[in-house]
DNA sequence: ATCTATTTTTAACGCGCGCAAATTTTGAAT
DNA sequence: ATTCAAAATTTGCGCGCGTTAAAAATAGAT
């Protein structure tokens, strides 16, 4: 890392001792060439600190390492989370992952869609924004970017979907609940930004009928993602007044759970198991801050690791086969359940 | 948007009626032509839907539109906070933002650095893991792209540095909690990840001293970004033994006292300020979930907005007079007392 | 030393657009 | 109709690398 500037492959040719299509093989694949040039190159590499250029790179392959990945919310430490975990499998296939958030906003979304296919990328990880999504905008993307939904299905959209089994995650919370006590209401958003929400409605609508129970279900009001936020006032009015027709809680997610809680907290509700508390509450999603609420949340997890994974794999199988499959298919991973002090 | 497909600028040049360098300027600066062959050429887009080839743009020109934002830790909800508001502002300045995060770890940090480098963009806003990061990368990237520091300040590296005023932060909650009560304990990291933990130190024992009260300053253990965590297990340890020597805690930020108000929650030890409570908890930066914490959390707020502005508008500034400033200026925004329910 | 399969080199074109100089057209003012 | 500055066009090179076909060099086996 010493040696006088080398501005392209060209150049880099030169002082490395080899021909340019070698070279710009090398970069493609170091084991696709003998032995001894790869040698020669990666000794002139320690000299001489070259890189291609990456514009350069892309302008002539019909085939971009780019890929795309899209959340809806970036400041949810869920989805930090996530995408975190699909960024590092795509670096290490080789691929170079570019990070967008949608912030909620369908204007958003819209605008990193019509980003992404000037990038064109190899494919895309797209987590909708879910209600607010421009469906006619995700089906013109889908149609001309290779793309694996995760997260957040719409229906027949991008080659396959990836997610969690929402059904199961409700399943268990419901379980537990009515064995461990009393069956729990269902707080939820009246109007959720993601489907996801309604899925989980319905499954607590189902399970709920199915042990024989009369299935509760508190709506609170707001708009857009500051779920905490939506918790917090819902839980306020609910403690209130007396709404509450059971000692326990089933949150749909564990932003809105974590505003319950502070608002049970401040109306003086003791929530958990002890014998002095009197109330309960459970939710869904292993919230990476979950852990932390006062009492610790019992949730129910993603399954993160088994969610990416598969995400990742399925878009570069998406890849290989040209960028459709014959038929789509939709991945759900089931839930786990995490018992902690608030239920 | 139902014509032929039109590959590139020569063919939209021909259906638009305009020649290829007016279309080339007009997507430089469609204010730049006159408003006849505008307007036709945006009647051509319509039907055409085309888009300049953004490979192709960034290989030619010496200045790109891009820009990178690279923050420590983009699963913390604060840096995924100031991430968006910058991400806007550049936005809207005609640029091209693209985010990274070094996920806390040198090894990603450099990485990232790697690649801008031969994203060769316009300009760069970097938030550095602090202690982690490896010096040397950090200047010889900066010494080839100009670098605006913000957040976490490295001496003399990058054009110029922006962040809030660690001294502020401290000096308002330690009058606040000595004016209220008791002189507070400082709860922090032995090994802080982040420089700004430092001066908060340094500045805790200054005020504190200049109000004729002896410092105390406890330190827990661990490595890393799981602030809650460590935050959390030594504040087991510390409410269990006699180290507590006054009934006032100021941690050095809000993550840390999240897990210290878990671990107090789960001790049964009263956090707040009515008659009830033993102790009081504080602490700095203004966290999204500070107000749901149980109590919420007094807290003192970064001005987010004062630094994501002026971190763009100084990279901007910064990129106008070619790469350098004359002096290296560093900005420090003061910060707000927030107060709430836990002190 | 001879043969063969593999790898490298040579030579050259193309990608889509930036950019510049010289020329022509335009539109508004005289 | 004349003038003239502003805008648009023509022409053509260059960017850095992908890619290909044919020629040459290399390495391993006989």
């Amino acid at each position: 890392m010493s040696g006088r500037k080398v501005k392209n492959m060209e150049e880099f040719a030169v002082v490395s001792g080899i021909s340019r299509p070698t070279v710009s093989k090398f970069f493609h694949d170091p084991e696709s060439v003998r032995k001894s040039t790869r040698r020669k190159i990666e000794a002139a590499l320690e000299q001489y600190d070259y890189r291609p250029n990456i514009f350069a790179i892309n302008q002539n392959r019909k085939l971009t390492k780019t890929v795309g990945i899209v959340v809806p919310y970036l400041a949810d430490p869920f989805f930090a989370e996530i995408a975190r975990k699909i960024e590092r499998r795509c670096i290490e296939a080789g691929y170079w992952p570019t990070l967008f958030s949608s912030h909620g906003e369908r204007k958003y979304e819209s605008d990193i869609l019509e980003t992404l296919r000037s990038l064109k990328p190899a494919g895309v990880l797209l987590a909708p924004v879910g209600r607010a999504s421009d469906r006619a905008a995700v089906e013109t993307f889908c149609k001309n970017v290779p793309t694996v939904l995760f997260d957040s299905n719409i229906e027949d959209m991008g080659a396959a979907f990836v997610g969690s089994d929402n059904f199961s995650f409700v399943s268990q919370s419901v379980d537990y609940l009515t064995r461990s006590g009393s069956a729990p209401v269902f707080f939820e958003m009246r109007t959720p930004p993601n489907p996801n929400a309604n899925k989980r409605r319905l499954a607590y609508i189902e399970i709920m009928e199915k042990l024989n129970f009369k299935p509760q279900i508190i709506q609170v009001e707001g708009e857009g993602w500051e779920f905490e936020q939506f918790g917090y006032q819902g839980a306020m009015r609910v403690l209130a007044g007396d709404e509450l027709t059971s000692d326990t809680v089933l949150c749909s997610n564990d932003r809105l759970a974590i505003g319950f809680l502070a608002a049970a907290y401040e109306k003086g509700v003791q929530v958990g198991i002890g014998p002095s508390a009197t109330l309960r509450v459970a939710s869904h999603d292993d919230h990476p801050f979950s852990r932390f609420t006062c009492p610790s949340l019992t949730t129910v997890a993603h399954d993160y690791e088994a969610v990416s994974n598969r995400s990742v794999e399925t878009l570069f199988r998406l890849i290989e086969e040209g960028g459709t499959f014959d038929s789509r298919d939709e991945t759900l991973f089931p839930a786990r359940l995490i018992l902690r002090a608030s239920a």
